[in-house]
DNA sequence: CACCGAGCCGAAAATATCTTTCAGTGGTGA
DNA sequence: TCACCACTGAAAGATATTTTCGGCTCGGTG
């Protein structure tokens, strides 16, 4: 297999991009992918060589970055680059984000976590693959059950999702005990749809579940922040979320739930318009079945 | 040798220039130029041959085209060509004004909800009283222990806030079981905190246990979308989010969860920051624990 | 410590793409 | 009819991009 699949030429999704697929970079190959991201419009406007030198690496790396980020080649990142540069200067000014400090006062705080967290809405919106969405959707609606994978704070994400489809009538069960997970993976058969959920995508405990699902045959799918990650192996489908960096005091868990639980609503949605006939009433009666818990 | 001057590549009024160049063209150039006018997008994705061969025409009469658009040469006719695509698709209407619909298609449903999380992001920092949230980190520091209360989807937030305050040392239990949140609301004394997270301000499960410590004497703060609702009664400190507006196909526990969750990220961040010769190393101990559940 | 892959990297060859040259074509007016 | 001229495209020439291939470093191993 190669590096990445199913990734369409993006347009605007690049910084993004870029900032998901790092890790799984070379040196070299983050350089230029730094620049890239960096500099569009400057970068559009050098030839291969141009950008090798720029970067001190060479020809070769630059279009195997090229690759990376899901183009033929460098020919046609430098287009979308033009894009980029196109859009940026007609749109608004870049606003600038320091790193949360030790010494931040709360309101800077406050102000930078929620820009982070924008960007990471907005990042996770643009990269995310609709096709693969509607795909995960359809396979929900038809599904007989549905079983959710997630640990740590992605479990959190899990039981969000699980709730939300319970709601709406849909068979679901969120697993946060991988022996349990694996169990009950083993129930499912064809038509029946396993999620797994993971930031890193390498994470152990969700995996297993995931590919014992779909072994069984069940259609599967991985929400996951490295889509070259191992959980995709045995995902029909991957939904890709975006973060904002990480840091000291802002650790993978918290950016990364922001794009997850954005996944896991358009899920929702999904699903709620194509069952509308039985998710609308569905919704309204669980409303009204709260509405004497709150007081006056 | 350059056969028209003082037109700077212009990048956006490219259908202009083709209408006043047009008479001074050839018919062989104005084919060339009809086609990129009508189709940018379509054109950036040829090289010279493939647009001379749509245009049934020749390589040489391309570029001589693109020359006298202003281009040095088609290269970067097609590279402004790309760009000017970028803004036209950017520049559709984005549709993210109306309410989502059951018939939208799923990229839509992304973009809108993207939006409307961003928006609550947005208007929750921006009415969000630091000093209150201040307050609250300040009594989280010292408190011997610290309960928070939320059912129902808050009580995902509270799990994610007690998930994150014991990562870094503070013993924190969430509850969302009303009995037992009760029940442990008594053990608290003057100094230990405790936190209700409600959408509504009205969830009874959650503002009897925040009563109760209330009572005890324990420092109280309430996470609301409602500052005027019954819970905010016990708190001593008032933390409000804001929500986008709500509809059938998305539910208020949808978009009170973004803004709960950017509160929670804010007390996290907060007490960590006071606490960071403490939390800093808890942190990176936590992770390095992990580290070992992931796949290579 | 020497050895052995595995993967990373860049120089240079191979290919594709773009640009230029140049000769052929068809129309035009004397 | 012929000379002229502008237009055009085929093909040669120049660049840019992609691929290949061998050297290189690094991490593990005997």
């Amino acid at each position: 297999m190669v590096g990445t699949l199913g990734t369409p030429p993006a347009p605007a999704a690049l910084a993004a991009k870029v900032r998901t697929l790092a890790p799984s970079m070379t040196r070299s190959m983050q350089r230029v992918a730094e620049a890239v991201a960096g500099d569009p419009a400057g970068c559009a406007a050098l030839t291969v060589t141009g950008l090798a030198e720029l970067t001190g690496t060479s020809e070769a790396t630059v279009v195997r970055t090229a690759r990376l980020l899901g183009y033929p080649g460098y020919r046609d990142l430098r287009l979308a680059l033009a894009g980029l540069a196109a859009q940026q200067q007609s749109g608004r000014a870049p606003a600038i984000t320091t790193d949360i400090a030790v010494d931040d006062p709360i309101a800077d705080v406050v102000a930078k976590l929620a820009y982070d967290e924008q960007q990471t809405l907005a990042d996770t919106a643009a990269g995310l693959d609709t096709v693969q969405l509607g795909a995960a959707v359809t396979a929900l609606v038809a599904a007989r059950r549905t079983d959710v994978y997630g640990v740590g704070a992605s479990g959190l994400v899990a039981q969000d999702l699980t709730q939300k489809l319970l709601r709406i009538g849909l068979m679901a069960h969120a697993h946060s005990d991988p022996h349990l997970a694996v169990t009950n993976a083993v129930q499912l058969r064809a038509g029946d749809v396993a999620i797994a959920i993971t930031h890193s995508g390498s994470t152990g405990d969700v995996i297993e579940p995931l590919r014992v699902a779909f072994e069984r045959g069940a259609t599967t799918v991985a929400i996951t922040g490295r889509p070259d990650g191992p959980v995709t192996q045995y995902a029909d489908h991957v939904l890709t979320t975006s973060t904002a960096r990480e840091s000291e005091l802002r650790p993978a868990a918290m950016s990364s739930r922001t794009g997850q639980l954005l996944v896991v609503d358009c899920l929702f949605v999904g699903v709620a318009q194509r069952t509308y006939e039985t998710a609308a009433p569905a919704l309204s009666a669980s409303y009204e079945a709260l509405a004497h818990r709150h007081r006056p």
